[in-house]
DNA sequence: GCGTATTGATACGGCACCGTATTGATACGC
DNA sequence: GCGTATCAATACGGTGCCGTATCAATACGC
């Protein structure tokens, strides 16, 4: 994670508040704490960055970059729609439980700040691409598509959001994907 | 909202931690600021509370008792059950666009704060509850009713996840609500 | 190996906020 | 109406963070 070098560098830094708004949000994005678990002080930051802003908007686009169009490669490679689709929410549904901190979640609660604002929106938007495309695939029509990619996008960001708040409540994930893929796969 | 007396009481306050909430999160409750907003100094808080985290308690207890039970007992009141899960998504995807500032939102950037973490996961609680009995009395198994409520609930969640990043591409509150409503009366 | 550019340490001033103390003003029971 | 409890203003010290300046150490091209 951390370069193996001893010397940081400034994606190192963008990487480390990338964790802190995970954790706690932009709030959480602070040169002289970040600099202590870092293991230096605030002194070597000043060489990376011109002040706090700068690394927030770079953390803001390696986000970006990382989960938007790039991320989704993985997925877009599956040739058949219906695998793509059932792929696409199994692996959701799956990797909701673990209590990973969730940057996506965290932004939420910036969503006023307008760069925030931005990133989730570019971030969300290739998604949805990704899913209304995949409709329309299957042989819905292209409105009832971007509807139906909406919700079921929408489905999957609120089954991370009861994940992170309430662990505990969670079902057995295998029962909460057949439901969701038996509401999602049907026309 | 404010009290029409000239001077303030403890729920004042409250409530307007909770409006600050709304706005930036818990970072946003902060005593100066808010004395700012309610024209007075930070001297009176004081006299209502012992320290900021007491006002943030309360703020999050009000909170929870506005948005929990009270306030779902009047869709709880709706006897039929289909109708009342036509007018739980109905309501929710209709009153989804206005970019009202929410504070469930917002404290999902503060859901590793344990007093968040409990009360964001309370309001979930009741709500899943209703919906999940609701799909019970439409003749789901327990276990299926208890999946169905939570997809649709994240769905909701979602919903208002996308409304507040990315209020533009909304498509049509009608559009929605009809593909809503038929991805999740259906058995 | 040497010199330069990059990374890090230390120290400082400034700001915004928390919490306390003290005193002043105002409502309300009696 | 009077006294007491409640709400509010002012002033202070303390803390954590930002950003700058300056100097030391280390990597890297040559």
């Amino acid at each position: 994670m951390a370069n193996e070098s001893t010397r940081l560098t400034a994606r190192d830094w963008a990487w480390a508040a990338l964790k802190a708004i995970a954790g706690g949000g932009l709030a959480a994005v602070a040169v002289e704490p970040l600099a202590r678990t870092l293991g230096v002080t605030k002194g070597s930051f000043y060489a990376h960055y011109r002040n706090r802003d700068e690394l927030i908007e770079a953390a803001l686009s390696e986000w970006v970059r990382t989960h938007g169009d790039e991320g989704l490669a993985e997925f877009a490679a599956i040739a058949d729609p219906e695998a793509r689709l059932r792929n696409l929410l199994t692996v959701v549904v799956q990797a909701v439980q673990p209590l990973a901190p969730s940057a996506h979640l965290s932004l939420l609660g910036d969503r006023n700040d307008p760069r925030v604002r931005e990133a989730v929106k570019q971030v969300n938007q290739a998604r949805l691409n990704l899913l209304s495309h995949t409709y329309r695939e299957l042989g819905l029509s292209p409105e009832r598509a971007a509807s139906r990619a909406r919700v079921a996008y929408a489905a999957i960001l609120g089954l991370m959001h009861l994940a992170q708040t309430d662990p505990a409540t969670s079902p057995d994930a295998d029962a909460l994907a057949t439901e969701a893929t038996k509401v999602f796969l049907t026309p």
